[in-house]
DNA sequence: CAGCCGATGTCACTTGGTGCCATCACGTTA
DNA sequence: TAACGTGATGGCACCAAGTGACATCGGCTG
């Protein structure tokens, strides 16, 4: 059958085809985006990456976690571009700082952001793990931000918020062609909240 | 054994015991309290409410959602607060008013309260749920937004704003005495949220 | 050459969740 | 009063997610 765009490894590589957890992610990601999350059985995933279904559950912990790849070291640079930031800048400029680190990051993969968010949208489970996701890097936001001396609850409402700020801003990007806007989008969704909470 | 602290339903009421959703919520929960969520099955459940796991998932569609009943109705609450908040109210001004209609329901539950949220933060899979409730909330209040005529996207971010600031304020509240205490708490936080995004 | 190591396969098992049909007390109607 | 429909439940088979235990085997190291 030759699946995922017929990519042939030589056999002279080893033992076992190299990047098992990337071809396992790019398999799951073509059948989520032909049959449907729900439609699409772990077994199935595994067959097109020419592993089994046990060997998935080594990469991934669930069937959910491997549309999130990688959400760890994007949580890692956020908080680090957080810390970061001039010891001058308010908490949620210190946040913005650490969102601006992964705007320029996802300019380089517009298209695939666009198909995963596409696939997360038409599934609420997938919907609930990208929420637990970016509540965990908030959760981690807040960390950088007691780190340079901001008290809760401040740190972790400042976090929340700037994950609210960025979630919006990221809807609108991938719902538009330029892969470059994703900064804009943050700071104008950024001003819109400080329009709203002017007393 | 008697479960479900021993009360007893006369066999005059009829051919099923009456309240079937609360008496597996009821047990549920404490099942949850005792072994844990994960540890608990669905049959366990059902067999401490005198039914069987088919009956389960007859009244939740799955293990999470019994800790989620009546989830709809506090959206419902919240939303038509909104919605009929003053005219003159700004937007974070008139989603403040519909958070203070749940604050006001949830005084005579704090005990209750304390204890599901004790639940839910010892799992991740609860946690998740809780966020998407919290996110489809959001998305209810939004629309309530517009239909005061406030544009997107400040629809959307003084709605999840509004969810921030609640659920910071629900965390403090559970983990304090008072249960009249959650107006006040969510106050201060959204005025902590102001002085954050104040430019 | 022997033996360890590590990624994978195999298999059995539990549990969440669903579809389908049976059951049976209750109310209604002829 | 007898037949009938109805609605909440039970029973059962079944699929798929996820896990634990053990086997496999090519490559690397001493």
């Amino acid at each position: 059958m030759m699946a995922r765009g017929d990519i042939i490894y030589p056999p002279s590589m080893g033992r076992w085809q190299p990047d098992a957890a990337l071809r396992l992610q790019q398999a799951a990601l073509s059948l989520y985006a032909e049959r449907g999350f729900d439609a699409t059985t772990v077994a199935e995933i595994a067959e097109r990456a020419g592993l089994t279904k046990r060997t998935f559950f080594r990469y991934f912990t669930d069937k959910r976690e491997v549309l999130f790849m990688g959400a760890d070291e994007l949580r890692a640079l956020v908080t680090d571009a957080t810390a970061a930031a001039p010891a001058s800048a308010t908490p949620i400029e210190a946040v913005a700082a650490g969102l601006n680190a992964a705007g320029v990051m996802f300019a380089q993969r517009h298209d695939f952001a666009r198909q995963r968010h596409a696939i997360i949208a038409a599934n609420p489970e997938l919907h609930e793990r990208e929420l637990i996701k970016l509540s965990s890097m908030a959760e981690s936001i807040a960390g950088a931000l007691r780190g340079r001396g901001v008290p809760d609850p401040a740190a972790i409402l400042a976090a929340q918020t700037g994950m609210t700020v960025f979630h919006v801003a990221f809807a609108r990007w991938v719902d538009q062609p330029d892969p470059n806007a994703l900064p804009r989008l943050i700071e104008e969704s950024l001003d819109e909240v400080r329009a709203l909470t002017a007393a």
